[in-house]
DNA sequence: GACTAAGTTGACCGACCGGTCAACTAATTT
DNA sequence: AAATTAGTTGACCGGTCGGTCAACTTAGTC
């Protein structure tokens, strides 16, 4: 009663923004709790245990994410290939204002999750693998209206959104890796020449 | 005295399968000790902390690695663009053991330790960043090469260096949260295909 | 064989970890 | 107003963390 809501959210979208600003493991329930204002035993109440938070974060991140700036950059009123430079932008601007905040670019959640915690938590893992595969499917839809409308050849749209999605992953690596988010603005727009051809 | 080197050296490749398999965050000392066959206090009379502990496997493994697969990889008998096949190949091998053995793609430990380190600890990140500039290097080398010649056409070899190393580090990513080498073997070759163009 | 320096030992430290729990408060149902 | 349920509180648990330290062994030097 009162307000279970706010509490359960509150400690949601502190975990968040702790879990993405800092790494799982060193963000304890302590000071997510103390961050949130709430209690230990709160906690408890809503969440049994630490890893079911993630997951809870995860999905969290993964709708927000669908719902906000991805669904900009896949905005069906846009050719489909321009979509790609929103994209681009839009992460571009997202890393560099949290640098501008926090000093430090904080990189893509789920890419951060995967490589910390995949090689010891399964669920974890799969988890993540869904969320990737759901933007991969954003990639290959927008490239089947690609072909569709003629802006580029035919293609394995499959393969070539999973290339997409890695190249992009893979920017914001490179990226954190010099705390640079202009790494991202300078190898972004190659992402549209990435091919792989259809096997025959 | 007796054998100082073997203990300091089995300390440094305990630490860095642990490292490479698992995640920084959950690698103690202690574990570190009881595989390597050594006693805390040693530890320390070689490593004066956890970090500079990461910092000379991160060095041993750099070392390794340019004078292993990746020097295989960009072996100057080659055809230019014919080393980043191997590259690729090296990659999916290496992954593809590890995971059946373990069980698990452990992925890129340079990768996995910059996601994980690099918005709390600013020298593991240069350390890590360096790294990566050497190996960007290597790929600017052989695209010049490539350019010289004539197996592609003029571009901006720096800027695609960062492309193609973003593209595998990424790879490696999404290979890794599906835990399946292969997809490193499907997305590999579209590496060659990476360009951004000189700015006038 | 005395002296020095390098390397080794394992008990120990305070801090913090994820997680538990019994007692409590407040709103809803009947 | 009694009973039920949802939510809250904070002390507490065993275990582990990175790191310290004084005592010890070993090897090389003169």
């Amino acid at each position: 009663m009162k307000h279970t809501l706010d509490t359960r959210q509150r400690i949601l979208s502190t975990a968040r923004e702790l879990f993405h600003g800092n790494n799982y493991a060193d963000i304890g329930i302590k000071q997510i709790c103390d961050a949130a204002n709430v209690q230990k035993g709160s906690f408890y109440h809503f969440f049994p245990s630490k890893r079911d938070l993630a997951l809870a974060v995860i999905d969290d991140m993964a709708d927000d994410w669908a719902h906000g700036f991805v669904k900009e950059a896949f905005d069906q009123q846009l050719p489909p290939m321009e979509r790609l430079d929103y994209l681009i932008d839009a992460a571009y601007y997202w890393q560099k204002a949290a640098k501008d905040i926090e000093g430090r670019m904080p990189g893509c959640l789920f890419g951060n999750l995967v490589l910390e915690v995949s090689t010891r938590d399964d669920i974890l893992r799969a988890k993540l693998s869904a969320v990737f595969d759901k933007t991969k499917v954003r990639f290959e839809r927008t490239l089947e209206q690609a072909v569709e409308t003629g802006a580029i050849s035919p293609l394995d749209t499959d393969l070539t959104a999973q290339a997409m999605l890695a190249y992009l992953e893979g920017m914001i690596l490179l990226a954190k890796s010099r705390n640079e988010p202009e790494v991202i603005q300078k190898l972004g727009p190659a992402i549209k020449g990435i091919r792989i051809e259809k096997m025959h």
